[in-house]
DNA sequence: GCCCCGAGTAGACACTGTCTATCCGCAAGC
DNA sequence: GCTTGCGGATAGACAGTGTCTACTCGGGGC
């Protein structure tokens, strides 16, 4: 690992720097290159685009993403467990690293359609994700009541925490939580998750 | 209702028109006012910023949603029925008007901490329409188990729907139903509104 | 008749992404 | 040893953006 690292790699990281520090509306090709101590023309090598740096920049957070599931989950087999880590795990990417989780789910700037200069399409970077979800969703509920297309149910359950992630950030949750103030102020995200590991999975057995 | 509507007016609209035919991001200042027949400073006189516009016109947008509501809840009685109506309305608008619904929680382009020109917090926007969902979820569970919070579960019940959009629309659960080719192509969606409903208020009654 | 003032115009400024021509350093070839 | 070629970076140009400011124009009040 040389510290000299091409100057490719070094554009990504400074992107990420920015998306998570400033957010995602600051992160300009020219400020990135300015950063990395380059011309502004200098990405074009290796970006051909502006969205194609963007591209890049989330398909570093989707792999940092599973890296993060990954470690969590290290030493859990329940399913339930699992999913449970899943969960929390996926709401405090979307709040720790707010910038990032809104630039990879925006697709007008993204090239999801088109091929990255390396790498499979960025829609399906999320595909080997969704899988381990379905396999622990189907884990999860061959012990309880008939299968009932365990994709379907990791997909909607899947939902529930993107939104739940979305809609937090965005504010209008906790707004409202706060008018019909039932739950404590700090536990009221956590109280989500498990309404939301709840309804889509059934009660937890303790 | 007079055809020389004020330009305030006028901007707004055409702004809504571009957004739902063109996508949020090639909504800029100039290009309404052009389309317009104005001047590119004329804008400025009653939105001092490109954001304040941009809240105008989700602000809008918000408004389009309950309308629809209203009416496509008109006649019904079942909470039950009531809230499947709801659901279907919300990721029907969505992807009908993909640009709108983008727009609207992408708080990083809306005035969404200061108070627009004219009216509340546009994040307040939504608290009318979450008032009917819990009172709707309330209705709903005193027929079931213990109450449980009912602005808990209506919280939960809006991020699954709204993930569910979210994740439509971009694409990726799409692609994995295709993977687990169970469910055929035209009832996915229907099938995942289903699972959402069935999920967070219990199973249906017939 | 004059003045003022609100509404809209038009130009400037700094900035952006993209395109293009140019230049520098360094290896290979003769 | 000198030239050649070329990948990698530079810098300028261009159209476009949002914002700011000076200006103009027309109509109502005194």
């Amino acid at each position: 690992m040389k510290t000299e690292s091409s100057l490719r790699e070094r554009l990504v990281e400074v992107g990420v720097h920015l998306v998570m520090t400033e957010g995602a509306a600051a992160v300009g090709l020219r400020e990135i290159a300015r950063r990395a101590g380059v011309s502004h023309g200098a990405p074009r090598r290796y970006f051909p685009t502006h969205h194609s740096l963007l591209s890049a920049i989330a398909r570093r957070g989707f792999a940092d993403l599973e890296a993060r599931f990954s470690a969590a989950m290290a030493g859990l087999t329940s399913p339930r467990d699992l999913l449970g880590v899943f969960a929390r795990e996926y709401v405090a990417y979307a709040l720790e690293c707010r910038g990032m989780f809104e630039l990879m789910f925006r697709h007008e700037l993204l090239d999801s359609d088109r091929h990255g200069s390396d790498g499979p399409r960025l829609r399906e970077s999320t595909l080997p994700l969704f899988e381990r979800l379905v396999a622990l969703v189907a884990e999860c509920r061959s012990a309880a009541s008939p299968p009932e297309e365990p994709a379907v149910t990791a997909a909607a359950f899947w939902s529930a925490l993107h939104g739940l992630a979305q809609l937090w950030t965005w504010g209008s949750l906790r707004l409202v939580l706060d008018a019909h103030g039932a739950v404590p102020d700090g536990e009221r995200l956590d109280r989500l998750v498990a309404e939301v590991l709840d309804a889509h999975l059934g009660p937890a057995v303790p």
